[in-house]
DNA sequence: ACAAATTTTTAGATTTGTCTAAATTTTAAT
DNA sequence: ATTAAAATTTAGACAAATCTAAAAATTTGT
């Protein structure tokens, strides 16, 4: 048995869990829940205390019986590697491949496993290094190192200001097609006009243009503001 | 259990061993044996009677126990689009990521079990539909055809007469790596010389320098014949 | 504080893909 | 035509990843 055999080699489903775990886990320091996980893996409680052990046992988290895991430094590295990839597919496939961003995601799912630390790297020169997917999300620099941009839900803007959207919460491909055929984008300007109490529904300029959103809409959209 | 579960799910194993009936299997159209399987996979011959049944069962191959495999029609349009996507992706690393020749198998082996036919013809689009691989091998189309150049080793080839170099028999990196060293390369002329009885070595001449080359190299060096 | 509800783990089974060792069939040699 | 050798299959086992059902621990509600 080989150190490497020991150490580093993952197995897809591995590399899932791990991932599912990071985002879990995400903003709080605190243990992610067996149930969290199995719901969100759409699995049983079950496997994800078996995978736990496993994942304990080589290295990427802590596991507290009863309690649940957390992702050791070993793990969060793991992680960013694998988001690294998918999100740079992700921009592949929508940059040099005219797929929508609402049809790049099961894709990306299956290419973050492909281990080939020159590949991604290519593909991360060819695109330029960008630093957000076409879902606005960060990008992990090849360090593990990203900036999360500063932004807020369009639903908690205050009246009149204004703003970029640079992200959705809802990555679903029905809440994207939507977007599109509404025109709306990332990159786009925005300025709230108007708030309704009533259903907290939003009168706003998108683009020099007025338009009406549902509070279901606002509430999944990331805008910058303007300094 | 709906149809495509029966019928349309393929696993990465059962690709694999898709592929290898193929090749093994290529222009004779009788059995391949258990034993061939097993040693161009590198696995048991127990291991391939096992999988030789689940293929007969999912109708990729016609199984004579004790006799070997064949693919039905279903298994060689399984397995053509498997090297279609194989050699593709080969073309690509090597066009549009500056992989080299002999850097690009490993990696296509893995990209070509990505399950998205958009993704495929895209790439093929961006490439603008390549005929062959790097290595001189030629690419399927969507609809499974493809054309075997005429072509014939360097080593068959009569005194005096001139071709183009358009594939490797040996892909192995050690060979292509050699290749580069001597800058030898798919598309160069060539022109046979002289042929040495005593070690079957032959005087060439490539791209108008002379060359002496041994007759491992040539026996492993595919030309095409100027017309 | 203690019973009830919820969460989590354990025990045991299943599927996939693999292995070793033994049995069977086919092929080759005398 | 037998026998020996080689190839192939079967039987039984194992590791990975999952499941169901039952047991154990934790959390919640009064
Ligand atoms: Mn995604
Ligand atoms: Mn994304
Ligand atoms: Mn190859
Ligand atoms: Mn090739």
């Amino acid at each position: 048995m080989y150190f490497w055999e020991n150490y580093f080699f993952v197995t897809r489903s591995e590399e899932n869990y791990i991932k599912t775990i990071f985002h879990l886990g995400d903003n709080s320091s605190d243990l992610v829940s067996t149930n969290a996980i199995a719901e969100q893996m759409d699995t049983k409680p079950s496997s994800v205390t078996d995978m736990a052990k496993k994942l304990a046992e080589k290295g990427f988290v802590n596991y507290k019986k009863y309690q649940g895991v957390s992702l050791t430094d070993f793990g969060i590295n793991t992680a960013l590697s694998i988001i690294r990839k998918h999100r740079l597919w992700e921009v592949f496939l929508v940059e040099k491949l005219d797929f929508s961003w609402d049809e790049v995601h099961e894709v990306a799912e299956q290419l973050e496993h492909i281990k080939s630390e020159k590949l991604i790297d290519s593909i991360d020169a060819l695109l330029d290094f960008p630093k957000y997917d076409p879902h606005g999300d960060p990008i992990p620099s090849k360090d593990g190192k990203f900036m999360e941009r500063h932004k807020q839900l369009l639903s908690d803007m205050a009246l009149k200001t204004e703003g970029v959207c640079v992200g959705v919460k809802d990555t679903s491909a029905a809440f994207l097609k939507f977007l599109d055929k509404n025109r709306i984008a990332l990159g786009n300007t925005i300025k709230v006009l108007e708030k309704e109490d009533f259903d907290q529904s939003l009168h706003i300029q998108m683009e020099g243009k007025e338009l009406h959103i549902s509070h279901q809409i606002a509430s999944n959209l990331y805008i910058k503001k303007n300094d």
